[in-house]
DNA sequence: GTCTATATTGCGATAGAC
DNA sequence: GTCTATCGCAATATAGAC
């Protein structure tokens, strides 16, 4: 796992299948709450009753509200992983590209709640995700950086371009569409944004960027 | 101006001196606060002790919390505004875009901030910029595009390429570098980002998206 | 214009009956 | 395991002396 929980996000060690359902109940709400409102924001009274519950339940279920958001947290970075660490660093950088930023972007569609919440703690200065970015991050990134320099050491990416910079540029395009989906919205005239919006991002986004670091 | 303030943000209509000397003071310290926490967790309490006033001083300023609050996102849209708009529809694609990449990193250096304080308002659904998002973001925006589309047909840019989706990603990847600050020091394992770092983003990015875009 | 003291509300959290 | 009632506190906001 990336992301270590703090050992007392939960009241109670663990617990059967009502336990369960109730926990998933509270987390589906926090995570709309916390994407609206940010962790200060979010109040438990409002998380009790999108969850439909009494507040002190949640308070029975979780230690407290750091513990939930900790929770949030955790299960979004566990989804994450599990979505976008299946690409292998295999040797062809175009078809790593092309199924990259298809993911990213179909999960901005699919999770947004996920992103902005993620989002927001980022902006915040991530209080309470220090450990994540100082040691796991930090790893993850740096392979990931060294496969892009490879592929620029053996002439199949621009010498021009950054690895690390291109990191960014993948992760912050692709991730834009979840997170301010709102100003995207009003700049194309929308309610809310279709299938073929996503597969129009994906396809310019990749045209740009693979003919842009000189991708065969 | 591209918006309008609320007709009662302020607590007493205009003023002298003192009056605006002390608004600018707390509408620093009010900045800061609103960045780190958003709105709900900002405290007046905080405001007040960055500022360096008491409590109450701020409530003579300002009608409430809102009030204040929307005194920020106006500045903040009045200085974005002012940076970017010179930027005239002439005639050559790579000055302008070369020209519009490097002033938005430079703005993401120098007010990482108010790039921050506009981002999550932005993902809470932008519930205090309602009519900015309706009216004229929504026609500056199409300006924009229409400008990329022009280009376009004159062969000026890939016909692959789609202007609403350039326009995010121009946005989106400058952006990134003031608002995950933390993210992007994490990943490159310093405790602040440095002029070069800057530079080298604009750099990488520009080549990407000029060449990407088939840009002459 | 300034600032202390206070009114009032809403928050997180818990006790304790069921 | 559930839920009502409540505690203690921190928040916004204001009254009113200076």
């Amino acid at each position: 796992m990336l992301f270590k929980l703090d050992p007392d996000t939960k009241a109670r060690p663990v617990g059967g299948r009502i336990r369960q359902k109730n926990e998933s109940i509270i987390l589906r709400a926090a995570e709309i709450e916390f994407a609206n409102s940010g962790f200060k924001g979010a109040s438990m009274n409002d998380i009790a009753q999108r969850a439909d519950l009494p507040k002190a339940n949640i308070h029975y279920y979780f230690k407290n509200k750091l513990g939930l958001y900790i929770a949030v947290l955790s299960d979004i970075i566990e989804l994450w992983d599990s979505t976008l660490n299946a690409i292998t660093p295999e040797d062809n950088p175009r078809d790593v590209l092309i199924t990259y930023v298809q993911r990213k972007i179909e999960f901005s569609a699919q999770n947004p709640l996920a992103s902005r919440i993620f989002a927001k703690e980022l902006i915040s200065g991530a209080p309470n995700m220090k450990e994540y970015f100082r040691d796991d991050y930090a790893l993850w990134f740096k392979g990931r950086a060294d496969i892009f320099r490879a592929w620029a050491a053996q002439g199949k990416i621009d010498p021009e371009v950054s690895p690390e910079h291109l990191i960014f540029l993948l992760w912050s395009a692709t991730q834009h569409y979840a997170d301010f989906s709102t100003q995207i919205e009003a700049a194309l005239g929308k309610d809310q944004l279709e299938e073929a919006d996503y597969q129009d991002a994906a396809s310019t986004l990749l045209h740009i960027i693979l003919k842009g670091c000189g991708i065969k």
